[in-house]
DNA sequence: TCTTAGCACTCTCGCTGATTAAGTGCTAAA
DNA sequence: TTTAGCACTTAATCAGCGAGAGTGCTAAGA
């Protein structure tokens, strides 16, 4: 996503102008509002020349003639790009972000949901938040305990201080023995391997193990599902009541779309994880969200991390948005999500 | 919400025309459209009258002096105490359910989950599902592990084969040894009580335990969130979307007050739980769902059993909804449940 | 006495055309 | 190069009108 297009100063200006206007008003934004609100010293006249410029680059545009001007996509892109000043947060904004996430001893899920839920209320849109991929975790410990006659629960440790629990299936009860036997075996093999490692190597590895070959088997099988994101637990979505205010939602079928990614979690997972590869903020715009039929929407990103592993939260809203603070909220969020995951 | 009316033969042949015809159009109804879709044997004008009587007696109404009827919350509370015959599933519906619901070895916040969506798409309307109240579930077992230097993870098993698990913070890591020590500790002690006692009693039992005195004292601190349903992980809705198709929730406004409700949980979590302690189907309707601002929607719910414990599960739409059908699937559903989970 | 045909009446809905307001693009002057 | 002036375009709003749906009432029929 690079721009090859380089704006006048006054055209910066202008952009500038129309894209805070908008962000606030999402009504087209004219000359002569620009002219008063701003202290440009022009007159709507000129204003008016340079927007048919911008126009002709492709970074206004209007929705009809005589009505004024409505950012496009490229528009915001070149903003975000060479404009955009993080503005900084208000006490109370950070305050209420750092109370929410720094919790009790929480499990990460519920950690994840509490953050969306900030996130979305600071930004008044939507909050998500993605669970860390374990597969570059190291395995610390694991633990059985058999919490009913046929099943028994696996407690995954990894040296970041987190954990992920698995439930198996098995014929009978184990004695507590066996169990201990196995979760030793399970222990000398496996541990000190990072999940990714550990899923692959797993059936390798344990190939000779004889001891409660059932149990084992199960437990291989299922060694997937520690490194895969699970739709249900592992994504989180808060603030859907916030984006119904929004105008560009008012109408029930674009808001259909938007509610429909939104329970399905899938597509919602695969977008956001891939702006995780990226470090540090990245921001999506419109279009640039192919694939989802989102092109209304943009999606505000950051990373935090837990030892070596690396999650995502980001922001989710109309392309209408007010980057310059979504930017600051979802850097600072996840930066303290970080700071409380390490502790 | 005792009925104390008594309609005639005809006036309960005409409610139970208008409310099957008005569920599925939506539209008021007319007399014309009834005289001709029913055989009746009447002509429009006596079913006018008909109609006329059942307005009187506040079981149908006009949106306006030249509409069709519409049948009002009375109605509703009349069809289905006195007319409603539960439909028969097809084989395709209680296969559907059956399959999701029987899923493989899961914990029993995704079978929840689970169960919520396919209620949804059943039905087409919101899917909710709310995980049982351990108080008189028995306790079987308590376990410790340590997930991390500072965090140990409480699995406390119960005879029903459900498990809940807490999560405890502590100052520093605690000796395989001490571990088993106080697990065995409160083993003894607790073990064969209810979660109920266990919560108004535990502090008692465990007085005079000074082996590892701080982990005691936070389990008996945390103990309350054993019994008390956490509205992130025990309350599950699905079908969102559904519901942004019926016809009364077009408009943004009424819809938003439904999300709200959705998303914050705990006023739908108070509603539905409140319903459980009636076994077998129950059905609200419109105001009678007061406190929260539902009055549009009603509520189908029974309740599901896990050995001595019992939780919720329901559908919950517009008021216009087709109960007949409704009905059959949440029984279903429920009994489908409470069987999967006492395998 | 109950049912039904007939008819006037009421109310909503959708369409039309006129008016208004906003904002532009262009031209010509400063 | 900037700006004032002005004609032009378009969307939004509103009243007015007719069609359609469905009622309530009355009077006739079974």
């Amino acid at each position: 996503m690079k721009l090859d297009i380089n704006l006048s100063e006054r055209e910066e200006a202008i952009l500038d102008a129309v894209i805070d206007t908008y962000v606030r008003s999402a009504e087209p934004v004219g000359s002569r509002a620009i002219a008063q609100k701003f202290d440009l010293g022009l007159s709507p006249a000129t204003i008016r020349n340079t927007m048919q410029d911008l126009e002709e680059q492709g970074i206004l545009q209007q929705p009809h003639t005589s009505a004024g001007r409505v950012p496009t996509d490229l528009g915001y892109r070149y903003y975000v790009d060479r404009l955009l000043k993080p503005e900084t947060l208000s006490e109370k904004e950070s305050d209420e972000i750092r109370i929410e996430v720094d919790h009790d001893p929480a499990p990460l899920n519920e950690i994840l949901a509490q953050t969306s839920k900030v996130l979305a209320r600071v930004t008044r849109q939507l909050g998500v938040t993605v669970a860390p991929i374990f597969d570059r975790g190291v395995l610390k410990q694991i633990d059985l305990v058999q919490v009913s006659s046929s099943r028994i629960l696996v407690i995954i440790s990894v040296r970041s201080g987190l954990a992920r629990t698995l439930l198996l299936e098995v014929d009978s009860e184990l004695s507590a023995q066996k169990l201990e036997e196995t979760r030793d075996l399970l222990n000398e093999r496996l541990v000190g391997l990072t999940l990714g490692e550990l899923q692959s190597q797993a059936a390798d590895r344990l190939r000779d193990c004889s001891g409660e070959a059932r149990l084992i088997k199960m437990f291989i099988e299922s060694s997937d599902r520690l490194v895969t994101l699970q739709e249900f637990d592992d994504v989180h979505v808060g603030g859907t009541t916030n984006i119904m205010s929004q105008p560009e939602f008012r109408d029930i079928d674009s808001l259909a779309g938007l509610m429909k990614l939104i329970e399905d979690r899938t597509g919602l997972l695969e977008w956001i994880t891939a702006q995780g590869e990226t470090d540090g903020i990245v921001i999506t715009i419109g279009k640039e969200l192919d694939g989802v039929d989102l092109s209304q929407c943009s999606l505000v990103t950051s990373t935090y991390k837990v030892g070596r592993v690396k999650g995502t939260i980001g922001v989710l809203g109309p392309t209408r948005m007010p980057y310059s603070k979504l930017v600051s909220v979802v850097e600072y969020t996840s930066r303290m999500l970080t700071q409380m995951l390490s502790k």
